[in-house]
DNA sequence: CGCAATAGTTACTTTTTGGTGACTGAGGCA
DNA sequence: TGCCTCAGTCACCAAAAAGTAACTATTGCG
């Protein structure tokens, strides 16, 4: 987790130092819907390497934006979830996703 | 300018391929106000070079989001605004700058 | 026993990104 | 005359990010 100190003035660039990076979006995106295991989230994340995926995870853990739960099973089971701070960064996931929508329609 | 078949299926992906990346959506906060000149920018945007806000910006130029425009003045003048386009980002920066007014709220 | 799946870690290499300094050329100013 | 500003470009080098491959532990299954 972030100090206060170390957050920059602007609240944009607040937002931007904790998720704006192209997998934690994508990430982000998917745990929007419901938790994900670690390699679905790697299969779903065509081109993201397995390091790079628990990088990104650790960090965002980190930052109190996701849940990593570990179920003692066979075999081994563990779920990434949004915390109650990750859930509040939905309305930026859903502007990006409608603006994203309206610029491919806007191709055809 | 991208074409049609380079975006990715996933809106989201198409937003975070176009501007998620850190000085981008700086340089995008700036311009929502008003055009800013180059050096403005750059004097703005603390710990930028030179080399690498060229490159956004002729990026951001090429996919269409500002509009670069020249006044044939002494001494030059570059000015960089938003184009139509890219005024319809807003929502997502506004939801960016309002996430992070709340988390640095969190800390006080 | 040997292999498969899960969810990683670690070491090493490669690729990408970013930083630095020099240079441009036109006009303003002392 | 020489230096300043503006808005860059270019070449080169360093740093950061990412890819790759090998390895870990646990248990079930045939």
């Amino acid at each position: 987790m972030l100090k206060k100190e170390e957050l920059p003035d602007c609240p944009v660039a607040t937002t931007v130092q904790l998720i704006g990076n192209k997998w934690k979006l994508l990430i982000l995106r998917n745990l929007l819907s419901r938790p994900w295991r670690f390699n679905e989230l790697r299969r779903s994340l065509d081109g993201i390497s397995q390091k790079v995926l628990t990088e990104s995870l650790r960090s965002m853990e980190n930052d109190g934006i996701i849940i990593r739960t570990v179920y003692a099973e066979v075999s081994p089971r563990v779920e990434y979830s949004l915390s109650e701070l990750g859930e509040t960064l939905r309305p930026i996931l859903d502007a990006m996703q409608a603006w994203g929508q309206e610029y491919k329609e806007s191709f055809e």
